[in-house]
DNA sequence: CCTACCGATCGGTAGG
DNA sequence: CCTACCGATCGGTAGG
């Protein structure tokens, strides 16, 4: 499961969404309980036993299915930093203004966590210091660099009206977020598309110097 | 020092900023520390040893200026939470737009946080579960109504773009905490300040049904 | 997947 | 503000 390419993750993930609960292997019970403690606790609030009694195992028996309590965040963090990370970095080598590449970036992006069978909220802030991650240490810097570099570009052509770039790039996770919090809440599923579309309207207005180009934008 | 007012708390903060860090008193040397160690490592990661050892001293210490660790966790909490949140309420009272509000608001959130020498980044994260803190819990929830009435306000006066409130609410605090962390990298006061204006513009940008509005409105 | 158990580290206290 | 130390909880192992 460890050399699983992304795009087998991404399929696994995708039979999830169909799959009852019930019918769950245990291995992806334990990363469901475990992204949603690790979500409201964090990392270290969120103990073994904790995500064991969750799942309904005594907390030796996640020993079986992960080799420790990192190797379960490493596997959130494949869906959380990996797989978007690919994404960014294909997308900003696309043609096409800034705001078309930004747009479309934000349709996977905000569609990718609306449609996420995991509580996915602040793990990235769990890696800041975790030894043992630097892999995706790495990965969030190429992926913030990504963005950062599209919206770099639409504000040196005058697409975009000046702005740190980094500013943007967290308002853009802090976009995801809610859209995970929604998704959750109920069974709000469709909530969290309608509040896709809105955000990201919402941030290209922002950010365009002409905003009677957002719809334009937006369609294409 | 628990029993002091908001307003006392303002000015010793405000007295703190003009003080050279060695002549802060231990309390505050304490609660600096920790508020960065809690910023990087989340509550739960970050020891009382930890906190003890980033000052200088020993760990039982600590005990000496605080009656636990979660009672260093709620003199920041005071900061982060209790005075934004009388603030918000006091704005949302006001006369004026929704657009004229939001942005007062915004002007004096992200100065609070430009401007702050404790690093708070994240920290209401770590009070959704953790008890003794429940006064905070309701602060905060305040704090987010008084924001979100106004953005309703916006919308359904036809001022503001349909968007769901938690939504603006979430962008504010990701915009704050990325104000904190600028202001934190070398000695970027200056840069911290700048990024303030231009996020505020870029949120109104985002809202506003006539964006021509938006730089009357942010000079009001 | 379980019971039994390990050494390390946690927040906090006693007493000076 | 220190040393010495406490019971509780942590992540993880042994062996079935």
């Amino acid at each position: 499961m460890t050399d699983i390419t992304n795009d087998e993750l991404i399929a696994h993930v995708e039979q999830l969404r169909s799959t009852p609960r019930e019918r769950w292997s245990t291995r992806d019970r334990i990363l469901a309980e475990a992204g949603s403690l690790i979500a409201v606790r964090s990392y270290h609030g969120a103990s073994t036993r904790d995500i064991a009694a969750a799942v309904g195992i005594r907390q030796p028996s996640l020993f079986n299915h992960f080799a420790s309590k990192r190797e379960i965040l490493a596997a959130l963090m494949r869906l959380d930093v990996s797989i978007p990370t690919e994404r960014a970095k294909t997308l900003a080598r696309t043609d096409g203004s800034a705001a078309q590449r930004l747009a479309a970036y934000m349709r996977w992006d905000f569609d990718w966590y609306a449609r996420m069978p995991f509580d996915l909220r602040g793990l990235p802030e769990e890696l800041v210091d975790e030894p043992g991650l630097e892999r995706f240490r790495a990965e969030l810097t190429s992926w913030k660099r990504a963005i950062e570099r599209i919206v770099h570009d639409g504000v040196e052509h005058g697409e975009f009206h000046p702005i740190a770039p980094s500013l943007v790039v967290r308002t853009m996770t802090a976009i995801s977020w809610e859209i995970v919090r929604t998704a959750r809440v109920g069974r709000a599923r469709a909530a969290a598309s309608a509040l896709s579309h809105d955000a990201a309207d919402f941030v290209l207005r922002g950010l365009l110097v002409d905003p009677r180009r957002s719809n334009a934008v937006h369609r294409s």
